[in-house]
DNA sequence: TCATAAAATTTGGGATGCCAAATAAAATAA
DNA sequence: TTATTTTATTTGGCATCCCAAATTTTATGA
């Protein structure tokens, strides 16, 4: 019978690669305790570790990066989150915001047949439910050029692409709003005053904040 | 981010279940040893552990043997198991002797309600691949009177149900004949002296040892 | 019954991951 | 520059599972 091996290693590499490609530029053992939620103690020797592994590299500054090996491994975890979220949304009628944890299990699923074969089932799918861009089995990853729809042109029909953040309670408020990836949109009017917008969505005109609409990506 | 808390136990609820409804009624340390490729030291460790759980009992002569606690616990495992199972086989086109080890990982994911999907999503199948029932949400398992081949009435039409045997030889050696659970066979005729078998299959006549029709479990 | 084989148990370790609390080092503010 | 805060690191431990090598108990056969 298997264990999972380094099933806490996957954790980090994916932590960390999300951190190396979010807002923050350089990741030390403060950042990357907080957002895996462990000891920092925990957090430094489990990174001396995978630095042995060559996983990740520790800086002269403390900053702590992944390799190439170490950012391989990530988007291959990635692909695995995001094509289980795929399965559990579009095969088992998930809604996007409840899938999050489920996929954090099956992620560490260990069997690249699998993989290929579910993606396969999936039907290739390009995107998770969150409109997050799937790597593809080298770890590659397409770039769509999004914006926030703060930014987006008014009169122009857009069409949500993914989200700039991902937190539980905006997923509910657009759930509650209505509003998917793939949906349509137009800005109407914006409000000089706090920046909020009039934006047509399915033929009716909703009122969005300007914090909600600038998490909100779209593509022209 | 989760643990598999646990995870072990699993392996021997479910192990300890097969041995106490295979051949072997009682299950001593090393049966059960052996059975999990493990330790007798470890196994005994893990036992005392599950009884204070109130998972399995140590009767005075040394009998391992599972609570009722424990007897549901492990066929809601069998339950998660053999869905997997059938997911593998009828969505990823594994084929029936490939999918242990898969299944073997995908078992413990937690979550009652993504098993209870996944059921819905599958047609809620009554066996799995191999032809072993799939116990219901309570550990209901129903029981499908089979009997093995080399017992089956002479020229009548039998119906594979499921397997006495499950080893990856046996799989491998049915897959080659072209047996699969539920095929129709009619026993033609028996050899007295070694017991084997000739058997219409698909309309072609095939010839069967005693040991493998002894491990093929039909309904009449 | 007595020797021997088999099974059970004890003992001392190991690896992985985790934590709290103490200390050291570095960064920031006054 | 010194005091304060933040970050990094060290130390000692804990829980879960696992092992090998005794040792003790129990069974079995002669």
């Amino acid at each position: 019978m298997q264990h999972f091996t380094h099933h806490s290693e996957e954790n980090y590499l994916k932590t960390l690669y999300k951190l190396e490609n979010g807002k923050v530029k350089k990741v030390n053992n403060i950042a990357l305790s907080k957002a895996l939620e462990l000891n920092p103690a925990t957090v430094l020797e489990m990174v001396r570790k995978m630095a042995e592994r060559q996983l990740v590299e520790l800086l002269a500054d403390k900053t702590i990066q992944l390799t190439d090996k170490g950012r391989k491994k990530a988007l291959q975890i990635i692909r695995k989150h995001r094509l289980w979220e795929v399965f559990l949304v579009d095969k088992l009628n998930y809604k996007w915001n409840e899938v999050h944890d489920l996929a954090e299990q099956l992620e560490h699923i260990e069997s690249d047949d699998l993989i290929q074969r579910l993606e396969a089932f999936l039907g290739f799918p390009s995107v998770d439910p969150h409109g997050d861009p799937i790597p593809d089995e080298h770890g590659k990853l397409k770039k769509i050029k999004t914006q926030p729809l703060s930014d987006a042109p008014i009169k122009k029909k857009v069409t949500v692409a993914s989200l700039a953040n991902s937190s539980n309670e905006f997923l509910k408020y657009l759930d509650k709003a209505g509003i998917s990836i793939g949906d349509k949109l137009e800005v109407l009017e914006v409000e000089a005053f706090d920046g909020s917008m009039k934006v047509l969505h399915k033929k009716s005109s909703i009122t969005l904040s300007n914090e909600a609409a600038s998490n909100i990506l779209v593509v022209v």
